[in-house]
DNA sequence: CCCCTTACTGAGTACTTAATAAGTAGTAAG
DNA sequence: CTTACTACTTATTAAGTACTCAGTAAGGGG
């Protein structure tokens, strides 16, 4: 972000800026791609700096997850949707206004199939915490909620997908309301 | 592969095999985080033994979905599928028996939304290949078949995720019978 | 003013990375 | 048998990898 940053900051901030950065990054190359280096370079401060934050490249990474994790709660928690289909439809809308993110949970959830990657314990936790939550709000929806709820999941990957692969000629949230209308009699 | 093959092989044997194991790595660790050393090792020669074949770590990439190419054009154009569902059903059916390659078409195409990875051009044009073939047989299903092209690509994206997550705990097979009633009418 | 915590640097370790250059050895054609 | 070819090796380069250790200096509380 800011270069020439030879400012001194308070680790909450600093912590802060090094999650962002590496947020972006991550997005960018995937953790297996990602270089310390390049973290600590855009943060303005050396590689051993940025250590002394995060402890280790898998220190940073967790670190990510858990920031995105709040954020995620702290957004969807504030004013819990009522039915299954609005808030499928919030969280459309609220991934529409930040590609970045998506990217960074596309990028990680196909590389953390395998069993060694770093993050590969938390999406496999995530995934099955997802399709409870969906298939237990769908259960006064459809006869199966359980398959609703992996067809729901499955779309808006899908969907998400071929968004960030062409952001400008497609338009997520209008690609999500004729998906809907199929899922959802 | 094979370990102590201190054989020299003919070129296109060896090119095969370098293929081959490529494809698993590859598949487990994404080009980011594929090493020469490790495919070398992995078909018993020396990286330079094995940059005499491939020219580059990008050539190898080539090589690789070069290959996969060629491989699903026999699969599928041998007998020419009729319907829309009909061909759906096929790839997934196929897709079903070869869970590497799904992977390596699913960490691949993530990796690649970034525009300076060697296969993003290589993606792109895929998926919009595929949107077109599919939007071109859903004109006698759907009256909106584009529409219909990007449900259905999204959808079975999203379940295949889905299945490498949890290989043994789901069947893709029956949850793309599923998806299929809700896609079609 | 001093002192102590701590954010941060500089130097260094031990290793891996892709790639090249030059030479060796197995093989097949004439 | 010899010549041409090529699959493959060893040696090397230049750069990048995460990480450690010891020290420096900034900032706040006493």
């Amino acid at each position: 972000m800011a270069r020439g940053d030879r400012a001194r900051l308070p680790a909450e901030q600093r912590r802060r800026q090094i999650i962002e950065s590496a947020t972006a990054l991550v997005a960018e190359r995937g953790f297996w791609g990602l270089s310390m280096q390049d973290v600590a370079d855009d943060c303005g401060l050396t590689v051993p700096g940025l250590l002394h934050h995060v402890g280790s490249k898998d220190g940073l990474l967790v670190a990510v997850l858990e920031h995105r994790d709040a954020e995620d709660r702290r957004a969807l928690g504030d004013p819990p949707p009522e039915g299954l289909r609005e808030l499928c439809a919030a969280l459309v809308r609220r991934n529409a206004t930040q590609p970045e993110i998506v990217r960074l949970f596309a990028v990680l959830a196909a590389e953390s199939l395998a069993p060694d990657h770093p993050a590969h314990a938390y999406f496999a936790a995530r995934q099955q915490g997802v399709l409870d939550a969906l298939a237990t709000l769908a259960k006064g929806v459809s006869p199966r909620p359980e398959t609703l709820a992996r067809q729901i999941v499955a779309t808006m990957d899908g969907l998400q997908l071929q968004w960030l692969r062409d952001p400008s000629g497609t338009d997520l949230v209008a690609m999500w309301t004729a998906a809907e209308k199929v899922l959802f009699g």
